[in-house]
DNA sequence: CGTAAGAGGCCTACGCCTCTTACGGTGCTGTAGT
């Protein structure tokens, strides 16, 4: 079948078991990659039929398709909107479900009775799952809501660092990955710790140009919340209030009732059927407003919310557009407004700076270098007197830093030779940092946003690596411009060529290589391999000789 | 890193400052006990 044959084939399946009566370029492109044997990276917005790249596709391979969703009530909303519809049926396997409904599943799957099976990736790091799963031979290895990989993996959800090696033990089928947002690092990220080969980018731009951009900054807290309280209670709803703690979002949501909002508060200290209530009840309009903590959000695909508002900054102009994101999929005008306090940056320093146990690295560094064959994960926790859990994330640092590695289809691990058990803690150590590093200058980015003298969407759709040549206009800052003649020689020199165009390699003395991000007046923003985001005064720059090309 | 709440000092007022301490986000899982 030639490509234009199984274009037409793809459309067939899309139009009869799935009632779409045509497929999107960006869509089609990916579902043919995958049909090739290509590993796809997809960055789509939600709502833009993300999921449809893997349900068509499975439909024209023999064998399963395996999907690792990352929530629970997620993978069940999945399951439901495949078996409503003429498309193969779909069972997931969790804890939340009884033991016969899982059994149910996997006998489904087997019969070939369905054919999607949703899990998460702590399931894919049972060694059960595992072998049952690799006899079904699955065809298609997705990973849904994929930014997970980077923004968990580290240290949340470390088993998500592990599904590139579930992926070689299930056979290695072409493994896709879908994320509505991923700046370079976050690709990069997804790419390696999937093992995906040579992967097709297809990606849709992260624009919404629907979604008006505005910053308020204050002083003082107190002024900030009686900012936030006003601007939520008189915005059109439905809207979603983002608070930094629990606690804000109880005390804000009680404050906007007071003002006669219908406002609810979310967060993962409510009991389970408290969040779903409060979702459902948001997808059908009430409440107008949700307060939530970041936990509120993935998967709600809500077409008309009018605003998404932050009471505090997130960690990361990734969480930051992740969230917003949900505001305007209908594309009509929808509002982002980030309520903005320096000070706010400290929470975010002190949830991302984890400390890291040196000597338990050199007990299993020196353990493993006794040892004659591989050893299990859970073999090496064990003698070693630590949690399968913080085991795995030293294993996974020490693999990083090239002392262990991780071997065959038992995924068993190595030291490698040579190594000490100091050296080999050392470089554990100095890839811990290095992320600490990058983390610290992503929240050193979510400031530069915040700051940022010239256009917002400018700044931020540089961060993603998309480029827009002018001022949007739909920002405060364009706005205020607008108002201020004298300053309308502001359009950014972005337009000009010139040295330290997007994407171009270069070299800092101190920092090595990196990559330019983008460019606004006078300064340019360079994404270091090792020390992550950095911006520089052009004129420094030039004055100094620090960049040089690559 | 920043904030809130509580403790203690002042040296005699029932208030004001300083210091200390605790707290802060995201979900899976498997198991014990109702």
């Amino acid at each position: 079948m030639d490509e234009r044959e199984r274009g037409a084939e793809l459309r067939r399946v899309a139009r009869e078991r799935f009632g779409w009566s045509d497929l999107g370029a960006e869509q089609a492109e990916a579902m043919q990659g995958l049909l090739d044997g290509r590993d796809v990276l997809v960055v789509m917005p939600t709502g833009s039929g993300k999921s449809a790249i893997y349900q068509v596709p499975t439909v024209l391979l023999g064998g399963p398709t395996v999907v690792v969703s990352p929530l629970i009530a997620l993978q069940r909303d999945q399951v439901t909107g495949l078996r409503d519809s003429e498309a193969p049926d779909a069972v997931a396997v969790n804890s939340a479900q009884s033991q016969s409904v899982t059994d149910e599943g996997w006998q489904a799957v087997e019969d070939g009775d369905a054919e999607y099976l949703f899990l998460s990736p702590e399931q894919l790091a049972r060694k059960d799952v595992l072998e049952r799963l690799s006899e079904l031979r699955p065809s298609l290895f997705v990973v849904d809501e994929a930014h997970c990989v980077s923004a968990w993996g580290h240290d949340f959800r470390p088993d998500y660092l592990t599904l590139g090696e579930a992926a070689e033990r299930l056979g290695r089928p072409p493994v896709l990955a879908l994320t509505a947002t991923a700046a370079a690092p976050v690709r990069e990220d997804i790419v390696e710790h999937l093992h995906m080969r040579d992967p097709r980018l297809v990606t849709t731009g992260t624009d919404r140009p629907a979604i008006q951009l505005t910053v308020h900054t204050y002083t003082d807290d107190p002024s900030k919340r009686e900012a936030v309280s006003r601007w939520t209670a008189a915005a059109p709803a439905p809207g979603i209030l983002y608070t930094a703690t629990r606690k804000d979002a109880e005390a804000y949501a009680e404050r906007l009732r007071a003002d006669g909002v219908d406002a609810e508060a979310y967060h993962a200290g409510l009991k389970a059927a408290d969040r779903r209530r409060i979702q459902d009840g948001f997808m059908e309009g009430a409440p107008a407003v949700v307060v939530a903590t970041s936990a509120f959000g993935m998967g709600i695909d809500k077409p008309d919310v009018r605003f998404v508002a932050h009471a505090s900054v997130p960690e990361s102009l990734d969480s930051y557009y992740q969230e917003v994101g949900r505001a305007g999929r209908d594309g009509k005008a929808a509002d982002a407004v980030l309520f903005y306090r320096p000070e706010d940056l400290g929470l975010q320093k002190f949830l991302t700076s984890k400390s890291l146990d040196g000597d338990a690295l050199r007990r299993i560094m020196g353990m493993l270098l006794e040892q004659d064959a591989p050893l299990s994960r859970s073999r090496t926790a064990e003698l070693c007197g630590l949690s399968r859990r913080k085991a795995g994330d030293l294993l996974n640092l020490l693999e990083e830093g090239g002392a262990v590695v991780v071997e065959g289809r038992r995924r068993a691990v190595r030291a490698v030779p040579g190594w000490s058990a100091g050296d080999a803690a050392k470089a554990a150590e100095e890839v811990f940092e290095r992320r600490r590093r990058i983390d610290r200058s992503r929240i050193e980015m979510m400031r530069g946003y915040a700051e940022t003298p010239s256009c917002r969407r400018q700044y931020l759709l540089g961060y993603f690596g998309d480029q827009l040549d002018s001022p949007c206009g739909r920002c405060d800052v364009c706005e205020r411009l607008d108002d201020e003649p004298a300053a309308s020689d502001h359009a950014p020199s972005g337009g000009d060529a010139g040295p330290y165009e997007p994407n171009e390699r270069v070299q800092h003395a101190d920092w090595g290589a990196g990559t330019v991000m983008h460019r606004e007046d006078d300064r340019v923003t360079v994404l270091f391999e090792q020390v992550g985001y950095k911006t520089l005064s052009l004129s420094a720059v030039e004055e100094g000789d620090l960049l040089t090309g690559a």
